[in-house]
DNA sequence: GTTCCGCATGAATCGATAG
DNA sequence: ACTATCGATTCATGCGGAA
């Protein structure tokens, strides 16, 4: 079942019964001075706007469950700024445990380089939950053995195998492909993904395989997954493509429009 | 000119004039870690065990200088310390700007599987300075386009030639080659490096290439380094081999006579 | 003299057991 | 009830012995 909401998630949740959700995994607006835009909050506020809503998602979100919160660091007068600090550190007064800082190590290189830094290639996935024992399926989200094999598989994907089709029928492509017969291992906690750049409408917060290897790990087929800022949908794409219901809110009934249609376009699995 | 004390950084720190050094580069023992080495500090009471130390350090900095912190979260009663987001806190209330989060992905983490959390592969490597405007090299670190080919190249070179000889052959290798000769760009703020193992007779806190890559970008030949909780010695060795003066402090003489050997066999670039 | 295979070992964490 | 200790688990790497 699929559920897009209009408005905003801390009003829209009411809707949602006590403990229905097995995981949260969203992208909230990043801070932003700039408050014309859509989502801008002030970076010294950001904590004081997103607890209300944080409470919410405690609400509706199952004792075993899971809250992966993706947000990106912001450097304001030349010093990061410190609200993912105080983020963490609010979310644990209010009862919510860090469990595990997750690192998402952005592949793409996007041109850019300032005076005295250089460009930000990571965004923190945050992981809360209610409490010590919370369901995980470590089986999984296995991967082939050696990291720089997981390394090769993901460059083929995005660009070779594009710019150089006869590269994927070398014995290379061939080897990687046996190596899934090897023996697989448990994954780390940094996701080394490409930036997504496949729909030029409307640009994603994340890739697909973000919300896919969240959903995979602490979720089961029926379960629900939950985005409150759900954006153009990417979080609802991968929980139908893998047979989960699932809730998206944003405040933007255009973004709403395009989630549906996105969505729309997939289907649970066989 | 190389000086290595031995005792504790916070008395032995007396001995450097005011403003002397241009980098402070180092890894502190990690809390709890190493129990039996340097008798471990408490999680809780980490941050007022470091400030102090903080304190010198800043008054040896000189004001264009920069300090770079490595430092591992710990997880406890399994959730995430908050030990390092005190430290931060506190750090920028002493004064210090909190210029930049480098994330160092160990290539190679400590193996482990447990019910709740997969296998920890990054470090923080906290970057504090005086002043907003300090000085930084940032060609002296330029990188080929597609560092990760580089290092993977580096890795066929030693252990996979032999097991799998076949893909040197493959278009893969073939493609490496060709990009060691494209253009050099600037790195990111995620250091992707393997965690050395080379010196199976004392274990290094970091490879050589982390506080090779700081010094590069942060000092100049003839500029001071400075490594409070020195150990081996590999911030001696790396500050050596690019032209630096290298002070480096250990609490046990066993630890300075290693690094005095290690760095011994060293020498300037000629 | 090479190449290959086996194995010990880490900046770890959890759960159980013992004091 | 709370702390201390110990065994089980995990995998990239380098070294040494064997083929």
């Amino acid at each position: 079942m699929i559920r897009l909401l209009t408005g905003d998630c801390e009003t829209e949740l009411a809707g949602l019964a006590d403990e229905s959700v097995a995981l949260v995994v969203t992208s909230p607006p990043y801070a932003d001075a700039r408050k014309n835009i859509y989502g801008g909050v002030h970076p010294d506020k950001y904590v004081a706007w997103f607890l209300p809503k944080a409470e919410q998602l405690r609400r509706v979100l199952r004792p075993d469950g899971t809250f992966i919160l993706n947000v990106k660091e912001k450097v304001v007068d030349g010093e990061r700024h410190t609200y993912v600090l105080e983020l963490i550190k609010a979310m644990r007064a209010h009862d919510w445990r860090w469990t595990e800082q997750w690192i998402w190590h952005k592949r793409t290189s996007m041109p850019g380089k300032w005076p005295n830094r250089f460009r930000d290639a990571w965004e923190h996935c945050l992981q809360f939950n209610k409490r010590r024992d919370f369901r995980m399926n470590q089986d999984a989200v296995m991967v082939p053995i050696g990291d720089w094999a997981v390394t090769r598989m993901a460059n083929l994907s995005d660009e070779d195998k594009r710019r150089r089709p006869s590269d994927t029928e070398s014995g290379f492509a061939r080897k990687v492909a046996n190596w899934k017969n090897r023996d697989m291992v448990y994954p780390t906690n940094v996701l080394h993904l490409a930036t997504e750049c496949g729909n030029k409408k409307h640009s994603a917060a994340f890739p697909l395989a973000l919300p896919e290897f969240f959903i995979k790990l602490f979720t089961q087929e029926g379960d629900t997954v939950l985005d409150p800022f759900c954006g153009s949908g990417t979080t609802g794409v991968a929980a139908v493509q893998l047979g989960r219901d699932f809730v998206g809110i944003d405040t933007m009934a255009k973004h709403i429009a395009i989630a549906r249609e996105y969505i729309a376009k997939v289907s649970p699995p066989a």
